[in-house]
DNA sequence: ATCCTGCTGAACATGGTGTTCGGTATCGTG
DNA sequence: CACGATACCGAACACCATGTTCAGCAGGAT
């Protein structure tokens, strides 16, 4: 990709970001990302439709980030392919650490929906074969509520920063059932 | 208050309820509310200030409805007082049932966050006094967890609408660590 | 050197928002 | 019934954000 190219999506990022920081999603203009970002007007809207294509792509390089990472380190070490959910908790919000405070700005305000409804999926896939047996309770309403829990951690972390990834991970497992220290 | 207020704000909650039903509350505007509604824009305007108001009456219309009866219920009821977080629970279900299709809407797309933010509210009040102890886990993380659990619970309702609120209640108790059946 | 591709900014069309205003219909009350 | 008050109407308007167009300029590739 050319140089230049790869300079303007990268101001376009690091404004929205900031501007992510400072005010709700959806309050935020166009004008004000090509004001922060400088750049041309029609420069903008060369590289994304609108401002939701935006917000999906931050999304997306983010989670490229985070589970790609998680995924390489999991073939990368080979007693993997079931060596606890746990420890990819851990690992993910390892990776998540480093976009904390977009984050907070993201998942504040109406755009939060778009970003955990990435997440969510991303998590069923996670979740979905180590869901625990014999709990009395709908395995769909249980996958969704790991899924919810694990979210809502996060959301909950962006504004308690204070703690480490295997803290908020103690934490999370701390309040599921069923669910072993290690499950292997 | 005099009829024809009240006979147009019903027609624009209608008229609201059912597009959310429909569409993104983020893609309504307020153009499809008058026609829906069958009324003027002055009209509409001289009812709400901006869609955004128009959410959150409705929101609290469905609050004050479901959380103030079951205020009335527990002081008529008179061993209430404490007997227990699950018999409350269960009887706000009963209550947001006959909202489910209208929360459906609400809930879908981005307006979910201002319901959610009501909502959370409401409940943090509720359970901030029967939260568990000893679990090993902050209490401010804990309290978000039950209310945050209890939300996505009715969204998952919402989509899921075959189950009873007992039903409902016993999925949600059934995935809390710590709380007794009937903790007097 | 020159071609290509991306950046620029001003101007424009579009569409939603919220307001204004003169007029009409309906309400509650005497 | 009559009459004031009040709610509704709809067309027109100003405003603002969005997304597009275009002619020209600057930076990179070969």
């Amino acid at each position: 990709m050319d140089r230049r190219q790869r300079k303007t999506r990268e101001a376009i990022f690091r404004a929205f970001t900031a501007l992510l920081r400072e005010e709700r999603c959806d309050r935020i203009t166009v004008q004000q990302i090509i004001d922060r970002a400088d750049i041309g007007r029609t420069t903008f809207y060369s590289h994304f439709d609108t401002k939701d294509a935006l917000l999906k792509s931050l999304c997306a390089d983010i989670f490229d980030h985070v589970f790609s990472a998680e995924l390489d380190r999991e073939s990368a070490h080979d007693f993997s392919h079931d060596h606890g959910t746990r420890a990819r908790i851990t690992h993910i919000l390892c990776h998540l650490q480093e976009h904390l405070d977009a984050l907070n700005g993201i998942l504040s305000g109406e755009s939060g929906a778009v970003f955990m409804s990435f997440f969510r999926e991303k998590l069923a896939e996670l979740f979905a074969p180590s869901i625990p047996s014999g709990t009395g309770v709908p395995d769909d309403y249980l996958l969704n509520h790991l899924v919810c829990s694990f979210c809502e951690t996060v959301r909950w972390w962006t504004k308690h920063t204070q703690y480490a990834p295997e803290e908020v991970s103690a934490f999370f497992f701390g309040t599921m059932p069923g669910w072993r220290e290690n499950d292997a």
